[in-house]
DNA sequence: CGGCAACGATACCGGTCCGGTATCGAGGGC
DNA sequence: GCCCTCGATACCGGACCGGTATCGTTGCCG
């Protein structure tokens, strides 16, 4: 008899109906039905009476259905007290570019929902340093793109996006499927400011060995301001970013994709860094490259 | 943050002590361990303060152990009110020979264990019945020996022994590490009463189309008792069950095994006699022939 | 009365989690 | 300095969970 248990046949008693019930639970309705059925041998008695016509609680499920009540109630307010019991807590996140979007959104949403007590804060990077503030130990965990140095950081996958060239709409090339790199090479090249990652900059700052002589960018905005105005070429992940009016990005067939990862520095994350990445795989799924890291929390 | 997690925390908390509260679970530390650092994520702060020399409970821990406390016997008593909702219940045990033994001790222990609030009867048959009661309805469930009709019935291996002869531990052959039937030949065989399951019968009443005249028996005591004072041949499963003085069993080695089975009326056993198969099949752990009925519950 | 729709039960599959064994690593004690 | 204790880690096999596909029963309706 456990809590999850319990909250289905709430569910089931609630609804009277195991489609419903498993629609609300967020689950399919064979499974539930399953774990239904160990619950009552485990108890030993009848809960529920099925019948053609419809789903009845016996006495004994009628019963359960307060006890579970309570007692689901009780064990939020315990949690409740737990994490009180602990103090204040401080999560700040450090996000660069388009993760800032993740971060903002889905993630920290579900973290918040799921650590009501803690308080947390985001703290927007620019290209400056790809760790996010990580490694300057100004952030607990960083949302960023790959590739950095990484030494003395520990990263786990949550997406392998390709990357797209950013190009005015009006360009000659912008109706192109995919290009390649050499198609870009006469183009202006944006610059990153001096002091950037250089593996960072290496992939990211267009051919090397080029002179470059484009605008400086320090954000992913920027670099976009750049394209419409000076006329140079950008980069960055494909698929995720509705991009402005006048834009549009070209996948590139020759550039290996950018993971978007999250990163923590080594040695024990401590629990609330634990559950931030673990929250963070699980907001990911469709990225089911699951890495060792992440499996050991 | 479930029911079983918490009950490993308390250990934890009160043992102070991996190693020790592990044992108190029945369990080894590596999963213990583990258990706890997934607890101190889900909740997102340190419970126990680990130091080589010992484990400090945090403000957190403290409060999650008095919370944790009384949710376990919240639960315990919920579970209670649940099963005397249901009324009283009967199960009634069918047993046959030797599984009398193991029904009256372990099993029916650890049922009542369980099913506190649950009549539990055990009722014994003799050879005439190899059901032990269960197709004439007398018993909802039966631990009983193969082979028998088991028409209508579903019957679930909790274990296999090999058959032995039993002998007085003066006849010449007691010595012997196994015998076959052959060795046997010459000897008088006990005789069935009467209407007995003819499959049970062509098992365990010696070789067929010979002329028995010894004398009949309806228990296994009665069987050893012929043995001794009859000088008869006896049969009987080898390895789980002490012999009176002045007996001594040997493997017969021609013989293909006896299975001892938990049995039941097919179409729905009903929870009462699916947890109690549940409970037979874990307390047999030993063997893992794990059929498919016992599988479904 | 026969097809149909609804609904819970069952069969089966793949992924995850749990508990086990073996081993590591860090701190005290002799 | 060596060992011994104790929690952490690595890894593995089996169980459990949730999913898809399908079945069996029942009531309804044309």
């Amino acid at each position: 008899m456990d809590l999850r248990t319990l909250r289905y046949f709430v569910a089931v008693a609630e609804e009277l109906h195991f489609g419903r019930a498993a629609a609300r639970l967020h689950m399919t309705q064979p499974p539930l039905s399953r774990a239904i059925k160990q619950l009552e041998t485990d108890l030993g008695c009848e809960l529920l009476r099925r019948s053609p016509t419809g789903v009845a609680l016996t006495p004994a499920g009628a019963a359960l259905l307060d006890e579970a009540r309570t007692l689901l109630a009780r064990a939020e307010q315990a949690r409740a007290r737990v994490v009180a019991a602990a103090g204040t807590a401080t999560l700040t996140i450090g996000t660069l570019a388009d993760s800032a979007e993740l971060a903002g959104t889905r993630l920290a949403a579900a973290y918040r929902h799921h650590h009501p007590g803690v308080d947390v804060r985001v703290r927007e990077a620019d290209f400056t340093d790809p760790t996010a503030g990580l490694r300057a130990g100004l952030v607990d965990v960083a949302l960023t793109r790959s590739p950095f140095d990484d030494t003395g950081l520990v990263t786990h996958v949550l997406r392998s996006d390709p990357v797209a060239a950013v190009l005015r709409s009006d360009d000659p090339l912008a109706g192109r499927d995919s290009l390649r790199l050499q198609d870009l090479a006469d183009r202006r090249w944006f610059r990153f400011p001096e002091g950037v990652d250089p593996i960072w900059r290496a992939f990211w700052a267009g051919p090397s060995g080029r002179d470059h002589d484009g605008p400086v960018v320090r954000t992913a905005h920027e670099c976009q301001q750049a394209v419409l105005w000076n006329g140079s070429v950008g980069l960055m992940p494909h698929g995720h970013h509705p991009l402005p009016e006048g834009l549009t990005a070209v996948l590139l067939a020759d550039m290996p994709p950018s993971h978007l990862v999250v990163a923590w520095r080594g040695a024990d994350p401590g629990p609330l860094i634990r559950s931030f990445i673990r929250i963070a795989v699980s907001v990911h799924r469709p990225a089911r490259g699951a890495s060792a890291e992440a499996a050991a929390l």
